[in-house]
DNA sequence: AAGATAAACCTACGATGTAGGTAAGACAAG
DNA sequence: CTTGTCTTACCTACATCGTAGGTTTATCTT
């Protein structure tokens, strides 16, 4: 990032004409924002060239101009929304930082829970995505952990983030809103259909604390990988 | 369900005329049966009525007439891979019940790893897909665990569940192949970019043995809820 | 002044989900 | 046998999608 003044003095890095008709100037950074603001809207499926060029006031191909697809302007949304999370500074417990973590990611998916689907499903490898990875293996190593054990307790608490998290962002009422009347009706009608035990279970599982079943699950998996660790030292 | 014949003796409860074409009379079994198959061949995304409709050598709108529309076949699928899961008898072992519940899920979708994403995402709630749920939240009560406290732990191994399949089944080569040359580039590429640590896991990122991470996973998950088991009865 | 470059626009193609309409065989009632 | 209703398959048509290919124009470089 060098800063390189060319003779020319009045400004913008931006080289092509400035838009024919009354566009301020496209970027791929704009793109994207656009794009993260539709998804927030709209949702994911609703994300189509052309409406985005609609937002921005611009014809559907020249987004071409900035992006290479659409498949890549998905990618940067999911980098967008990565970017966005601030993870904390360490404080030299591990179990509270690694809590604390994935408390700061879940928040962030909920800030953007229409994007969330894409951010929980496409793995990227840029450096970016993988700057999250970088901290919580470099703290779970220097805790003493052997490599292959951090990798391992790695990927057991991603997959229970990405499962709570998909859950909590998809969150379609499955048993009717908290309305206790149409509760009481599906519970009639799953009694009849030869599921007694769900039947009883209706009022639980109308209702569902994210937030509790996060922690719950937090908790057990970071209580297994103190335990885990217990038994490295011992070694 | 009632049995209700008519005079007239021969057969087929197929109303329409037998296919104008050729087409050997469709209905909503066979649109659903070759919807997984497509789906199986090629992937969710490749879904579409109308190459649904060249498979059954009809045409697209016929389809309407055994379907509501897509989205009710992409249903349908769910419905077939779960009425597939044929779970074992109870031992009576609590956990050792659970542990094979789960890995007979877990076979049912690597049986179908490309629809697998639509059965993990999809939360139907007809009798057909609540089955799976009301044997597990049955055995948990039987086991003594309130029935507030069986909903928690059966959605904390579902999210877990639905976490480490998705994994598995998208299960993309993010750090390259196997191929050790690859993972060497790969390697240097990382440091370089300021993730030392992830540069130093590469290996181990690179190869994933998501049947050990499962059963990985499952006990600790399974181990949890012992200790909340015992947790009640003391009480 | 001349040429190169980049960014915007425009046209067009094949593919998608499905609304709306038509035709043809099967059944029941007369 | 005729007539009318029903079911199912077929056909046409439309709006929308991602994007390949080409054209225009404003800016920068020489």
């Amino acid at each position: 990032m060098l800063i390189h003044m060319t003779s020319s003095p009045p400004a913008a890095p931006r080289r092509g004409r400035p838009p024919r008709g009354a566009a301020p100037g496209l970027s791929r950074q704009r793109v994207l924002d656009e794009a993260l603001a539709l998804v927030d809207d709209e949702g994911i499926g609703e994300v189509s060239m052309r409406k985005l060029a609609r937002r921005l006031g611009v014809d559907p191909m020249s987004l071409y101009n900035h992006v290479d697809n659409k498949d890549a302007i998905l990618d940067g949304i999911t980098e967008l929304v990565l970017a966005s999370t601030e993870f904390p500074a360490p404080t030299g417990d591990l179990r509270a930082d690694l809590l604390e973590m994935a408390r700061v990611f879940r928040r962030t998916m909920l800030n953007h829970p229409r994007a969330a689907p894409l951010v929980l499903t496409r793995q990227l490898a840029s450096s970016q995505a993988l700057a999250p990875t970088e901290i919580v293996l470099d703290r779970l190593c220097t805790a003493g952990l052997p490599m292959a054990d951090a990798v391992h307790a790695l990927r057991a608490v991603l997959a229970f983030l990405m499962g709570t998290l998909m859950r909590e962002v998809n969150a379609g009422p499955t048993f009717g809103t908290g309305n206790p009347q149409a509760i009481e009706a599906r519970r009639t009608e799953l009694a009849e259909s030869g599921l007694p035990t769900v039947s009883a279970a209706a009022p639980y599982l109308a209702v569902c604390d994210h937030e509790a079943e996060f922690e719950f699950g937090m908790r057990v998996l970071l209580e297994a990988l103190d335990a885990e660790l217990a038994r490295t030292e011992a070694r």
